[in-house]
DNA sequence: CAGCGCATGTAAGATGTTACATGATTCA
DNA sequence: TGAATCATGTAACATCTTACATGCGCTG
């Protein structure tokens, strides 16, 4: 068997967590997309069937609506999913897939051409030093206004910007290893 | 369409890039458990079907032997599985599925005890500081012996260590403010 | 009125894990 | 002799991404 899906735990975690009000599938879409997208993504291909299986399991409770014209199904968590989410809390969590093309692309540098290796690595070193700039900013946003926001995500942005910090150092050394590289050779 | 699979490439990196010698399916997903499993795996699911894929486009080359009374299939790389290998090297590397367990159990913290979070997180802390011992006397190793492996090698070594201490880092911090939490609430 | 964003969903197809199946050899 | 390791493979199954399908409302 393959190695359970968590996207109903996500669903439920956003639900419970990080708004008090109803969510629609577009709703938690663009909140995964805008909170944790960093370290957790998904699909709505994955979340509309998911939602309605939740459903169907009394763990959230759907209600359409035709919000100004627009018709949209809001979900709330019920009880039995407040405690179904925190079960699944308490379970150690397992490591995630491991595939971390760029690192495999540099391990295997010796059947490449230097330049291609630096190009590679200075693409991720800027993605990384965005996203720090874009977390520090959310960072100052969150402490600004702290009754919106629990401590728990304040800690997993500090660690965003802290993985992405040492990247970017580690990215630095061995780009400019590259470099003295390629004058010798 | 769903991503294609990087397994080709990595079976055709490990017999091009880290022994020169010819490796049986058995030999590669122990090399690969052995040398790049903190970045990326594979299993034998994998591997087998695509060592036949290669065989018939004539990536690698299949030679069945009798070492010792065992039966092995062993392969070695041909011009044509380097040049792939290389061509491949060249593109752009996209970024590997995000699914942090730990960190979303963190980011919906609020639904569950303090003591519970500080767990996982030092359990994932502790790991992390065998990885980087691990990964440590592996540096001494290949600092010791040049000539086995490539300054590469030596990088994504370096990165996987300069990752851990930048989680352990963090960890400890964020044990710290755990605790604290717990103490006061 | 065209295009974009909102909103929900389904289908296809590939990836990848786990478990199973088989058989030989080595070592305690 | 029994267990562990070597060695190769297949089948089942679930996950997940991508693409497609549909339709409404707002804005330029």
């Amino acid at each position: 068997m393959a190695r359970a899906s968590r996207t109903p735990y996500v669903v439920l975690g956003i639900l419970g967590v990080l708004d008090p009000k109803p969510l629609s599938g577009y709703d938690i879409k663009h909140l995964i997309d805008g909170t944790i997208s960093h370290f957790w993504a998904e699909s709505f291909g994955q979340i509309y069937p998911v939602l309605k299986q939740l459903a169907a399991e009394k763990l959230i409770r759907a209600r359409a609506t035709t919000e100004n014209g627009r018709k949209k199904i809001l979900y709330t968590i019920t009880a039995k999913g407040e405690k179904r989410l925190a079960a699944w809390l308490e379970e150690p969590p397992e490591e995630g897939p491991k595939r971390e093309e760029l690192i495999l692309k540099l391990f295997f540098g010796s059947k490449t051409k230097i330049p291609v290796l630096i190009g590679h690595l200075q693409t991720r070193r800027d993605r990384a030093q965005a996203i720090v700039d874009q977390y520090s900013g959310w960072l100052k946003i969150i402490q600004g206004q702290r009754e919106s926001y629990t401590p728990f995500q304040t800690m997993t942005l500090r660690g965003g910007i802290a993985m992405a910090k040492a990247f970017i150092q580690w990215a630095d050394e061995s780009l400019a290893t590259l470099s003295r590289m390629k004058g010798t050779k």
